[in-house]
RNA sequence: GGGGUAUUAGCUCAGUUGGCUAGAGUGCGUGACUGGCAGUCACGAGGUCGGGGGUUCGACUCCCCCAUACUCCA
């Protein structure tokens, strides 16, 4: 590589043929790929050492879930926490904004440039140049290389602060007016030029460059000056030079830092924005493409209304973030950075649904253009096309039907509210639709905010309190003090190596619970395993000469392991010999490793997305819950089986490494779970390929788990998917009862092969036959039908029928009713008939003999079922009765044979 | 671990305080008509109203249990 000592600058040869095409005064576009290597290039030839973008989703930091800026991968440096390899660095980094301080999913696709995902280009300094640099490669990067008219430029400084006893950034100031007329350099405050990491640590004056995009005539009536920071979308900031040079402390004061840093970042989407001489970063080459894809899927051509044109922008927008955070394993979920993809998913899919009328999934269509565009930078994207159509398809098209389901049933909520006159919606609405179909508030809020309503956010606030406290006080349980017997804090656990123990109880407490009083034992030294990783405690016994007591349980308080008896030993004093139950613990372990065997096929045959989210492990069986995107059919299973199985038949010794720095077990490729907090050394266990931090205890090799089998698999939640299966003895039972089954089947059917079939044939016959019968009993309903026409006795215009028909049951009574009334005119039919030995009446009326003679059968019937003591009723023309006197039914007949006589 | 919602014809869904023997659209079958962009018309088949209990004279409808799916909290 050519340095700059020879006097080559290799980035003007590089560039030497574009500079002619640059903005402002060329004709070709320089496109965002050869924009963003440019700015490597120039800044490698200023002795910068070019990294990878850092992974936009975090993990194992509490107090970040994305990266939001493009310093987060270097904040150890700046707290001199690492040494960097090299002191001057620069990057392109993808960047997500959605929550926490720099808030702007609301604002994004309303205006032109603010965006959920972004890079971010930067340069670096750690302790090495500082701002006469800084400076000077800033401008001479945006006027020399990019060709950005100089004219268009201005910059703040930090103006100084009274509290915090700062001068004026004049340093910057000096520097910049070699550049700029002092015009164009604009004192700034502390607010938007001085720049702190948190409420402690490095921080320092900034200095942001702003370019003023508007056309001649604009930026003659009014100087670029007077629109700083006041959100204009062609006034905009596009670089903010950070100068470490101070260090926070406690008590609020500043000290001098020996080292200063550089931390640069520029909106990449806005320097294309500047450089294309467009009006908004979606006119640039990086979401033209994806926006046009839009259009011709959606039929809405851009920049005829405001309103597609919004829709059309925050799809292309959080198609970008959705996309970047499923390539880098952060798949939409229903809790923590999950749950942020969800929701900017979600609103993409809302604004499709609403304003492009896009009722189907439509969005994972345009990852292929997204991946032309930004596919050559960042190929994580093309390597995981697949799974990233598959992800955006899956979560559009069940949020489509549950926003169907919701919005039906929010209509329903607002039709009520306006009948009332009433503009706010209930917190407890808002909560069920979010409960219930999974609309995140602000949703709820913007369809209202569109029907001119809004909702009560603090009773929405208050039904999730309330959702939480029903939550909490379902496990609630009360405790007395604790009784110390010894002052000790030390208990060891020795479970690893023994399954028993002498040990001594050093203290102990009365809980009261829904399953009665218990006791928590502590003790100084155990054998017992306490519930952790999902794996249940051990249970066991507690032994001296005199006594013997069962333990229950064994759950984790903090650090302590805590024993459950139901009664206390008589003397608590006492050394006891405390055994777990050994076959228990042995299928336990047999059962945890499994999930780990389980984990790694899981992983192999379906892919690295998959990360266990939970599980469960006891003696019996094992479940295992994990990110998956769909359903895992009965082949998968099948396969994931069968390579568990291979892994068993194996039998892999365990290699258990208790203490290992956490540096070493990740290059061993140890599978950390879910963020939990592992100490400085951690515990690996290791079967062959399968290696995974845990804290459980295992088989001593895979061959011990005989039989590994799947027994169920189920969504618990949007995206994860749970396993449930057995392995040893409980599998063999398994196998053994469903084969029991199987056989028990066959046995009836006196068929050894092709059971399926003969069942269906079962199946099929018994259809045939009901109809047969059926067609039997209409038979003979025909035929009594026919004699009761005959009985008909004229009473005036009335027809009268009565018949205790034998053992008929409702059914049969209610259709020779309809029949009737169908053939005979003006009926007053009463049917009785006795079943089980309880009596049925049932009365049926011509709708002719309603109207003109005032009858009504459900009167009738509440008359006359007296006599069967019973009670009924029904509708004017039909209604039925039931009674436990089987005598009274000839009297009943008597008796509407009166009423309608008098009628 | 604790909640919420849903489950009705092959598919998508109606079904109103428990009572006109469970409906529509679509798809399917048959027939007739027809120069079309979902051809038109007629007729027909297709339902243990997720499963099991209970309340009631009567339950798709109300209550309890279970299953499945979705979803929220912990």
């Amino acid at each position: 590589m050519l340095t700059l000592a020879t006097g080559f600058n290799p980035c003007q040869l590089l560039y030497a043929p574009l500079q002619n095409k640059l903005p402002f005064n060329q004709s070709r576009e320089v496109n965002s790929k050869e924009i963003r290597s440019a700015f490597l290039d120039f800044f490698e030839s200023k002795g910068h050492e070019i990294v990878p973008s850092a992974p936009m989703v975090i993990k194992n930091d509490p107090t970040l879930m994305f990266t939001n800026a493009g310093m987060n991968q270097f904040k150890d440096y700046f707290l001199g926490n690492r040494v960097p390899d090299s002191s001057r660095v620069a990057d392109s980094q993808k960047c997500l904004r959605v929550t926490g301080k720099h808030n702007d999913l609301e604002e994004v696709g309303h205006d032109t440039y603010h965006h959920t995902m972004f890079e971010m280009l930067g340069n670096w300094s750690f302790g090495d140049y500082f701002k006469k640099e800084a400076i000077s490669w800033a401008w001479e990067f945006l006027t020399e290389i990019m060709k950005l008219e100089s004219g268009r430029f201005y910059v703040t400084i930090f103006e100084g602060d009274k509290d915090d006893k700062l001068q004026r950034d004049n340093e910057s100031f000096n520097h910049w007016r070699e550049y700029l007329p002092e015009e164009r350099i604009l004192n700034g405050n502390k607010k938007d030029n001085f720049w702190e990491m948190g409420n402690t640590g490095p921080c320092g004056p900034c200095s942001e460059i702003h370019i003023d995009l508007r056309d001649n005539e604009s930026r003659n009536k009014q100087p670029g000056s007077e629109l700083i920071n006041k959100n204009h979308p062609l006034v905009i900031e596009v670089w903010n030079l950070v100068f470490i040079q101070y260090n926070r402390k406690a008590d609020s004061t500043l000290e001098l830092l020996p080292e200063k840093h550089v931390d640069t970042g520029m909106g990449f989407e806005r320097l294309c924005m500047a450089i294309q001489s467009k009006k908004s970063n979606y006119d640039t080459d990086l979401f033209r493409p994806i926006i046009e894809n839009i259009s011709e899927l959606s039929g809405f051509v851009y920049g005829e209304e405001e309103a597609t044109d919004v829709a059309m922008r925050v799809i292309a927008d959080h198609l970008r973030a959705i996309s970047f955070s499923v390539a880098d394993g952060q798949l939409p979920s229903n809790n923590k950075a999950g749950y942020v993809v969800r929701r900017i998913l979600r609103r993409a899919i809302r604004y499709a649904y609403t304003y492009l009328g896009k009722s189907e999934p439509f969005i994972y269509k345009l990852v292929p253009s997204l991946i032309e565009v930004m596919g050559e930078s960042y190929p994580e994207l093309s390597g995981q096309k697949d799974l990233i159509e598959k992800v955006i398809f899956e979560e559009e098209q069940s949020f489509l039907n549950t926003l169907e389901n919701g919005i039906r049933r929010l209509n329903q909520m607002t039709g009520a509210l306006r009948n009332q006159q009433n503009k706010e919606l209930g917190g407890k609405e808002a909560f069920e639709l979010y409960d219930t179909y999974g609309f995140p508030l602000d949703l709820t809020e913007l369809i209202l905010r569109e029907k001119n309503m809004t909702v009560d956010s603090e009773g929405f606030d208050q039904e999730m309190k309330l959702q939480q406290q029903r939550s909490k006080a379902a496990a609630k349980i009360e405790k007395d003090d604790w009784v110390i017997l010894e002052d000790s804090n030390e208990e060891r656990f020795v479970g690893y190596d023994k399954h028993s123990d002498d040990i001594r109880i050093i203290r102990y407490r009365k809980i009261k619970t829904r399953e009665g009083v218990m006791y928590q034992l502590v003790f100084n030294v155990t054998p017992f395993y306490a519930e952790s990783g999902g794996q249940v405690g051990d249970t066991g016994t507690l032994e001296n000469d005199r006594e013997k007591v069962k333990v229950l349980d064994t759950q984790k308080e903090n650090d302590l392991i805590i024993h459950y008896v139901k009664e206390l030993p008589r003397n608590l004093q006492s050394t006891f010999r405390a055994s777990v139950n050994e076959s228990e613990r042995t299928e336990t372990a047999g059962n945890h490793t499994a999930t780990h065997l389980l984990h790694y096929a899981l992983r192999k045959l379906l892919g690295e997305h998959v990360e266990q989210k939970g599980s469960l492990v006891n003696s019996r069986m094992l479940r295992f819950d994990f990110s998956h995107f769909q359903k895992v059919s009965h082949q998968e299973l099948r396969k994931v089986e069968k390579l568990v199985n291979l892994l068993i038949r194996q039998n892999i010794p365990v290699e258990e490494m208790r203490s290992i720095p956490m540096t070493k077990a990740k290059n061993m490729g140890a599978i950390s779970l879910f963020g939990e907090k592992y100490g400085d050394n951690v515990r690996v266990i290791r079967f062959g390929d399968s290696v995974e931090l845990c804290g459980g205890t295992h088989a001593r090799a895979t061959g011990q788990l005989g039989i590994f089998k799947v027994v169920k698999e189920s969504s618990i939640a949007a995206g994860i998917r749970r396993i449930e299966a057995v392995t040893g003895v409980e599998a063999e039972k398994y196998i053994n009862s469903e084969l029991d089954q199987l056989s028990d089947i066959s046995r009836l059917l006196e068929k050894k092969t092709n059971l399926a079939d003969a069942v269906m044939k079962l199946v099929k016959d018994n259809v045939a036959l009901s109809k047969e019968v059926e067609g039997y009993k209409k038979e003979v309903l025909k035929t009594s039908i026919n004699t009761l026409k005959n009985k008909a006795e004229k009473i005036g215009e009335i027809n009268f029928i009565s018949a205790v028909l034998d053992s008929a049951d409702a059914d049969l009574l209610r259709d020779a009713a309809y029949k009737l009334r169908d053939q005979v005119e003006n009926l007053f039919l009463v049917l009785g008939s006795k079943v089980n030995n309880k009596a049925l009446l049932v009365v049926m009326i011509s709708d002719k003999l309603i109207s003109d003679k005032g009858l009504n059968a459900s009167v009738i019937i509440r008359e006359i079922s007296g006599e069967i003591k019973g009670g009924g009723g029904g509708q004017p023309f039909f209604a039925t009765a039931g009674g436990k006197n089987p005598e009274g039914l000839q009297s009943a007949m008597k008796k509407a044979r009166n009423l309608a006589g008098k009628s």
